[in-house]
DNA sequence: GTCTATAACGTGATAGAC
DNA sequence: GTCTATCACGTTATAGAC
């Protein structure tokens, strides 16, 4: 299985992710994804009828994303440590590069003004997205590695939050903002530094 | 100086503060107000001319409303506790009454979508809550009820960013998420139980 | 202060040629 | 698959009567 070409279709789901972080849902338009990739908007909709169908693709995507980083974790073999500083990457990428904020978070933002079929979808990248963490804050207890008072439930709830809303409050306060509560996430969590 | 009556200016930014934390800023429209009002459009641009002028005034009455609340604190000799308490109860009921989120984490998803001239106000307004938090924690420390490593200015901002993520994630996984969140927090930060 | 009326524009979406 | 052309609609905003 060799991954696809980045053909429109892609394209198109690339751009809208960009714009989504950037300004949200409801915030672009066809238009904007058009005139990005030198298209017309008519072509867009031959492969997302309707924007609803946009969006579940691409919700459905960052999905696929994570399993997909999951199961080259457990093929690398990551350490818990190592995990979560994959996790922190990946918000610290999204700041960098635009001060793009953390998919759920737009999205639950502006959760009651988007179709009902991407908040099932959005439903369902959260519970993964917290499940995947715990598990890693589990293994990471049991291997010394971490430590942590309370249930890793309730832990990966609390750090998903924070990271979550640290990439908002970065726009009006600077990427500085990110950089403090990720480490101080890691200081309560690593044992050793 | 008594209060004012609500008059159909603050009328107007009642429910305009209603749709914002409901559905975001770019998510409401002049009509919507005007049809909660039972009022006309045309209305709501005599005394908002543009919606941006809605937007600063609406955050700015966000800001008025932090001091007014600061101010209070310190008539009633709240303790540390009951701050962060009475911070906390905000939170609780912008999710009881509507399964509202944070002004701030909605308006910052959507910063690069919104009128400049609100984004100075929300810095303004980011700042001070982050700032006035601060103060309340190196209080709580100082007179033992609070305990915490770090400075107080990373913990006042772990908990906006976690509070903040946590009414998000409640909209996708329920009321929960926020009290357990809180729930953490305290435990944490509370010496005695 | 509030209204009616209207302008100017962008949006999501569809039909049909190529 | 992509295009041109078009539609129906909602949006912000303004002008002017009352």
């Amino acid at each position: 299985m060799p991954p696809r070409m980045p053909d429109t279709r892609n394209k198109i789901l690339d751009a809208a992710e960009e714009l989504l972080q950037e300004s949200g849902f409801s915030n672009f338009s066809y238009q904007d994804i058009a005139t990005d990739l030198g298209i017309k908007k008519a072509a867009i909709h031959y492969h997302f009828p309707a924007k609803a169908d946009l969006g579940v693709s691409l919700v459905h995507r960052y999905l696929e994303r994570l399993q997909d980083f999951i199961r080259e974790s457990d093929t690398k073999g990551l350490t818990p440590r190592q995990g979560i500083e994959a996790y922190f990457a990946v918000a610290i990428n999204y700041l960098r590069y635009g001060a793009k904020v953390c998919p759920l978070g737009v999205l639950e933002a502006e959760f009651h003004a988007i179709p009902e079929i991407m908040q099932k979808e959005i439903r369902i990248l959260d519970e993964s997205t917290r499940d995947w963490l715990q598990g890693l804050l589990e293994a990471g207890l049991e291997s010394g590695e971490f430590k942590f008072s309370g249930s890793a439930n309730d832990k990966a709830l609390l750090i998903v939050a924070a990271v979550q809303g640290a990439l908002q409050i970065a726009r009006a306060a600077g990427p500085k903002v990110l950089f403090n509560t990720l480490r101080q996430i890691k200081q309560e969590l690593f044992v050793s530094p």
